[in-house]
DNA sequence: CGTCATTACGGAATGCGTAATGATA
DNA sequence: TATCATTACGCATTCCGTAATGACG
């Protein structure tokens, strides 16, 4: 088999169709580079070059292998290139999973951050609930993942990349909406309008168990899995909803969001989770992106 | 930068998971293995393994280098192939050009034998006028050419690639259709569409060559330059024709075809033509196949 | 005789294999 | 202690540059 330096050598010759000249380009004295030639002839057993003491012409066959030789030492070049650029964590394909509610608001600042940061990386987005992204990422069809919290699988290992506070979702006419702030107990009294306890499990212990530590046994008038579906159903005013701070970018006409005086401010809590050990140095730029993310 | 022996052995390696293995593959030992790994990580300044005494896994950057570096082999090996298939005039694109008149019988005769004797040469055929013909062979942008003869540029190089007689075409209802075979004194009286004598001209001085010399002074109603247009307005009744004995494969409707006697039986002849010099070997092929081509 | 490709030759570097070492379960 | 990757070392080969040769106008 050829070298490259022998493809080198050839396209240089071929191109300048001088062995003096190609010499001089390519900072070597025309003898090794003769003989460069003849090697790479005798191996492919192909005359590549006729050439007279005054002339250098290209034969059919060197015509033919001239493009190839380029492409072979281009792709070599951008092998080197890309490799290395994947090695620093700023190129290759990152795939990403998220939750439906992440996608109002962080996702696309996080988003953004990344393809000014790494604008050579391939972002694969894919919307899945926690526990699919925890079953894709150990099976490799995700490199990150943008889950609810706990993430306790041995595999995967996780930080948290954003909290935010819960709102009050209430229909326009409700009396609460003219209130500033809330708190859980002045929801003493309102129908509630519910996560489910199956599809979106964590919000539906996160706001259930807000409400029962504040005393309030809450009147469910309905369990839906997604939140524009819930402020749907507070639209039509039938009843309320506890609901993350980025809901308010949905501007649901109709719907008044008030913020909630709670024990722990930012309950509603989203983390990152990955290949524990894995060492693709993706995860590690897309960690220090999202911590220098401003949180809002 | 790296070297195709580098890339085999990472792709090895890569593939095996296993330095033993893969030197076995290679057909070497493993400490030369090692450090060729070694050195191909040094050149690219990246981690492509990550090895312990027991076991051996890819990073992310040697995951996207490994097809980078499969691909290069492949077209290493495939650069190589094409090439020697080129050089021996086995491979490689053949820009044909042919005259319309030809593409009746000879041209799909030849094609077909091309195909099946160089079955990985390319054919790319342009229907041109001879003249045009002669320019593209020496502008490059055909290889070889069938043209009238003769062909008279000192840079062009032909053969003969065929001779057919000249048969006279007449509307069935002429009396002279009723005879087995004609002479040229028996055209006398005859209307004759005849060639243009500029797109034409070979075919309209060979004809009129040949009916002067005869002692014929025809008595032309129509000058046109395809075939079958000739063909046309004899189906129309309004003359005889002589034209290449190639025209019958049109198998015209209304139209009889008679051999014409002649002194020089075989007076329509197709040439061959090429780039005086050119070392092209699929020309040395095409003329190999040409000489082969049965007559008919 | 000048230009340009090729051959001749000596010294440096590269790369293999064998043998020894190191790390890990 | 067995396996497997790596380091150490010696030998053969490869490859460069300088010098000499050969072909062509």
């Amino acid at each position: 088999m050829f070298d490259f330096s022998q493809l080198r050598c050839f396209a240089a010759v071929a191109e300048e169709l001088h062995f003096g000249r190609a010499a001089a380009r390519l900072n070597m004295t025309q003898p090794p580079l003769s003989r460069q030639i003849q090697v790479l002839e005798r191996i492919l057993d192909v005359q590549l070059l006729e050439r007279t003491s005054r002339s250098v012409r290209l034969t059919a066959a060197g015509r033919s292998f001239l493009p190839e030789a380029q492409r072979i030492l281009r792709l070599a070049e951008s092998a080197t290139h890309v490799t290395r650029q994947v090695a620093a964590g700023r190129g290759g394909i990152l795939k990403l999973g998220f939750t439906a509610a992440s996608a109002y608001d962080f996702l696309p600042r996080l988003v953004i951050a990344l393809r000014r940061a790494l604008p050579d990386v391939t972002l694969s987005l894919r919307e899945m609930v926690s526990q699919d992204q925890v079953e894709a990422l150990r099976a490799g069809s995700l490199d990150a993942a943008l889950v609810r919290p706990p993430v306790t699988h041995p595999d995967l290992q996780a930080v948290q990349a954003l909290a935010e506070p819960l709102v009050v979702a209430l229909p326009a006419g409700n009396p609460l909406a003219g209130r500033d702030r809330l708190v859980p107990g002045d929801l003493g009294g309102e129908p509630l309008i519910a996560y489910a306890p199956n599809e979106a499990r964590y919000f539906h212990d996160l706001v259930l168990g807000l409400l029962t530590e504040a005393g309030i046994q809450p009147r469910i008038v309905q369990q839906l899995t997604q939140i524009h579906a819930i402020l749907a159903l507070v639209r039509a005013a039938l009843g309320i909803a506890l609901v993350p701070a980025a809901a308010e970018h949905l501007r649901f006409e109709g719907v008044v969001f008030r913020p909630l005086a709670l024990p722990a401010p930012w309950p509603v809590e989203l983390h990152l989770a990955w290949r524990r050990g894995a060492d693709d140095p993706l995860i590690a730029q897309l960690r220090a992106i999202l911590s220098n993310l401003p949180s809002r």
